[in-house]
DNA sequence: CGATAATTGATATGATCCATAACAATTATC
DNA sequence: GATAATTGTTATGGATCATATCAATTATCG
């Protein structure tokens, strides 16, 4: 990138023209040095998530599903019978954001509001028939295509570990 | 219609009318199973990786330093004379978003843009004294109140081996 | 040299999340 | 039965992220 110049600037103070100048030589090696960032534990936390959640996106582009919206379906099927308040909550959604992303996988057909008898207030989320063949696909695409990669890059008892300090991170820092 | 369940109180005892106050499912133990979800890389990763940038802004509060603005002065510090191009990329930040950003730590005195002198287009960035000051302090309340928390909860030794994995993903997924 | 392309910082703008307040319908509480 | 609380919803603002574009400057190449 910055390559020593063929023509110097023309103005330049006589005395320290040699050391005030670029020491272009070896001055920048194009790659900087990230120091300490490479051992915060946020800055690799992030960027690891970032990566996965993209390659996540790719895996299941045919099926569309972004990483909450797989989150959902699996809580629905695992929980059938359950309300908004209950399926977002767990899952760290605020109702008001929730409503935007049911109409999604609603008008998508994959989940289904339902009118609860007991509670005419609440709606019970349960998956249809399409949303469930989806979701098998779904899970066949992410544990081929996207977990898999996990342990051909660290191992099955890394990836074991690694999974346990996360969750351990998440529940309790 | 795909929806085969019409009501969610498909399986109820006969006689349990009981107008059961808020635990007429009493079937519903009042927490979600996760299932699969405990599982899912991407899953524990976002969760863990909010409540560490929670836990560093509570632990950052007296400098009011966000886990972006922080990497920034790191990585300045350890790469002085970079311009703002190379900064935002390396940490990929992309160039339009990082000068509100630079403008919100120059306007704090903590860093500063000087014209380069043999590229006018570009703005080196540099650390002020007051920018290395606190960073010494944010590096001293990183390492005792929020790195420290992971020793705690993990250990040296895992410590280390969860750095080294999250960095694979980043840099390898 | 000079015309054209490329780069840098910056602005404007839109999309996507994330968070809060408020409302109608319904239910719980006293 | 009056009042409070809950559920889904809407409206709204903030923060983050991405793209297009521009002026100034530099690089490239004919």
């Amino acid at each position: 990138m910055t390559v020593s110049k063929t023509a110097e600037k023309s103005s330049e103070k006589p005395g320290d023209a040699a050391k005030g100048r670029k020491d272009a030589a070896e001055a920048h090696p194009e790659a900087l040095q990230l120091g300490e960032l490479s051992e915060q534990l946020g800055y690799v936390l992030k960027r690891a998530q970032l990566k996965v959640f993209e390659n996540f996106l790719r895996c299941m582009a045919s099926l569309q599903l972004t990483p909450a919206q797989f989150s959902v379906l699996l809580l629905v099927e695992k929980n059938p019978g359950r309300n908004q308040t209950e399926i977002a909550s767990t899952l760290g959604i605020l109702r008001p954001n929730f409503v935007a992303m049911l109409d999604n996988l609603e008008s998508r057909d994959l989940c289904a509001r339902i009118r609860s008898t007991n509670d005419r207030r609440s709606h019970i989320l349960v998956l249809t028939d399409k949303g469930k063949a989806v979701l098998t696909r779904a899970k066949k695409l992410v544990a081929t295509k996207h977990e898999s990669r996990l342990n051909q890059l660290l191992g099955q008892a890394n990836r074991e570990a690694l999974i346990g300090m996360l969750s351990k991170i998440a529940n309790e820092f």
